[in-house]
DNA sequence: CGCCAAGTTGAACGTGCTCAAGGGCTGTGG
DNA sequence: CCACAGCCCTTGAGCACGTTCAACTTGGCG
C-alpha cells in the first residue's frame, strides 16, 4: 500500500475513455486535477476505510474492485455492495463526518484521494461536479434498493442469480468484465456475506446453477456463457442508465 | 388529493422549528421559497409516485409519513423504507430522470412540490442547499445499509425489533412519535413487506414481543414502553446525526 | 510432503412458509 | 338493532428451504 502524488493525471484519466462515462469540460477537469491530492494503491484484502474511524480522506475508484461491509456484535458480516471504477468511496464520511461501514479491496486497487474537508469547495465552485456526486449517490441508492428487494423477496437460487446479473452488469460497464467473464476473484463466502446465505448453501445452489449452465467457474473466476439466460433466471432488468458522470 | 399554491410559506416552515433541523440563512430561504412551486396534499393510501412513470415533479415531505416500495413480476411487494418529514421524495427522478419504485402515503400527508427540471438551478445557485441534498441522500444510504444488514443477518425476531427501533428513532426526531408512542398506522402487512417475513409469522413474532413487553399495540398504533429494552433486543445503535439539513 | 483455506457432500434439525380455519372489529344496509 | 361483508389478526398443523455440524476432497503454497 502506498500513496504517491498523482501518477495518473486527471486530464488523461483512463476512465474517461470508457464508454460508460461522460466527458468533463476543461474547467471541471482542471478543478478535479487540483482537487485530487494523490493516489492510493492498495493490495487485495487490505482495508481502505474502517467502521467508526473518521479519516481525513475520501476516495474514488480508479482501478479494481472493493466492497463495503459491516460487522455485527456477534461477528457476522454483511457485504453491502461492491465499489467499482468511478464509484465514490466514503461519501458518508465526506457528508456527515461519520462512517458506519468498512471498505476492503477485493482486487489490488488504485484510488484517487481527496480531502474531505475540501469537499465543500466542490459544491461551491463546480455545481456540475456537485451534481455528479449527487447523481452517483442516487444511483447507489437504486443499487441498494435492488439488494433490499432481493434479500426480502427472493430465495437463494434467485438471489444468487440476481447478484451475478447485477454485478456483471456493473462490472461490464466499468471495464471489469467482458464477454461473459467476470474479472473479479469472488469467493463463495463473499456471496454468502452479500446475500445472507450460509457458505454451505451457497455451494449447493451454485452447483445447481452450474449444472444448468447458467454459471461457470474456472481458476476462481466466474463466467456466464449465456447472459440472457442469466438475466432470465435472475428476473433481472437493468435499471442503470447507459452513461454516467465521473468526478 | 389537491395541489395549492404554497399555503405553508417556507419562511415560516413549521419543520424548521423542530429540534432536528438546521437553520437556513435568508438567501437560502428566499431561494427555497421561489423554488417551491406548490403543495400537494394526499390522503392515506394514495400514490405520489409510480414505478416507471416519470413525473415532472419532485417533493419533500412536510407532514405525514409515506413509504417507498417496489412490486415484482410475481406480485410480491417490497417496502424499501419510510419517508418522513424533511425527506426528499423522488430524488432519483430529479437526478436520473427515472424512478424504479413507487411512493405511497401511509398517513394523510403534505408535500412541498418542486420542478425537477429546475433542480439543477439549486446546484448552480445555492451550493449550501446542494450540499444538503447530497447530505440527505447519503443519510438515506446509511438507512438502506441498515436494512440490508437486517435482512441479511437477523432472524425475524431481531428484524422486527430492529425495524421498530429504527422507525421509532426517525419518527421521534421528525415529530411523528414521542414518549414511546409511534404515531403511524402500521399494519402487520407493512412489516411483512418491509422485512420479507410472511404476515403469519409477523403476527406470531409480534405476539412474542408483546408478551415480553417490548411492544404494545392499541387502536392499531404501536408503542414501546421501554425504549432501552427495545434498543437492546434490537441490537440497535443509532447512526443518525442529531441535527440535519433541510431544503 | 504437509499444511491450510476453500469448497463439497451428507444427515438432522429448525426457522419460517403454506394452507386453512376461526375470531374480532368496523362499516353498511336491512 | 341485528345481519353480514370485508379486512385484519390469530392459531394450528404440515412442510420446505436453508442451517448446522461434521467429515471428506481439492487446490495452492510453504
Amino acid at each position: 500500500m502506498a500513496t504517491s502524488k498523482s501518477s495518473v493525471d486527471c486530464l488523461h484519466c483512463p476512465l474517461r475513455r470508457k464508454k460508460a462515462f461522460r466527458e468533463l469540460n476543461d474547467g471541471e477537469l482542471q478543478f478535479v486535477s487540483k482537487f485530487k491530492i494523490g493516489e492510493l494503491d492498495v493490495d487485495a484484502q487490505s482495508s481502505v476505510l474502517m467502521e467508526k474511524q473518521a479519516t481525513p480522506n475520501v476516495y474514488t475508484v480508479l482501478e479494481g474492485v472493493l466492497y463495503r461491509h459491516r460487522t455485527l456484535q456477534d461477528g457476522s458480516r454483511q457485504i453491502l455492495n461492491f465499489s467499482m471504477p468511478g464509484d465514490i468511496v466514503g461519501l458518508q464520511l465526506a457528508m456527515m463526518g461519520e462512517i458506519h461501514h468498512s471498505v476492503t479491496a477485493l482486487t489490488p486497487a488504485k484510488l484517487c484521494v481527496f480531502e474531505r474537508n475540501k469537499f465543500y469547495s466542490l459544491f461551491s465552485g463546480h455545481p456540475e461536479l456537485a451534481h455528479s456526486v449527487t447523481w452517483i449517490a442516487a444511483t447507489q441508492e437504486t443499487l441498494l434498493d435492488n439488494t433490499i428487494v432481493s434479500l426480502g423477496q427472493r430465495n437463494a437460487y434467485q438471489r444468487i442469480a440476481h447478484f451475478f446479473a447485477q454485478v456483471y452488469s456493473r462490472a461490464e460497464s466499468t471495464g471489469v468484465a467482458s464477454d461473459g467473464l467476470l474479472n473479479i476473484p469472488i469467493r463463495n463466502h463473499h456471496i454468502s456475506e452479500a446475500l445472507g446465505i450460509t457458505p454451505v448453501h451457497v455451494s449447493r445452489t451454485l452447483n445447481k446453477l452450474k449444472r444448468e449452465s447458467v454459471v461457470e467457474r474456472s481458476n476462481g473466476y466466474f463466467s456466464f456463457p449465456d447472459l440472457e439466460k442469466l438475466a432470465e433466471v435472475a428476473a433481472f432488468d437493468d435499471h442503470m442508465p447507459p452513461t454516467r458522470p465521473l468526478l
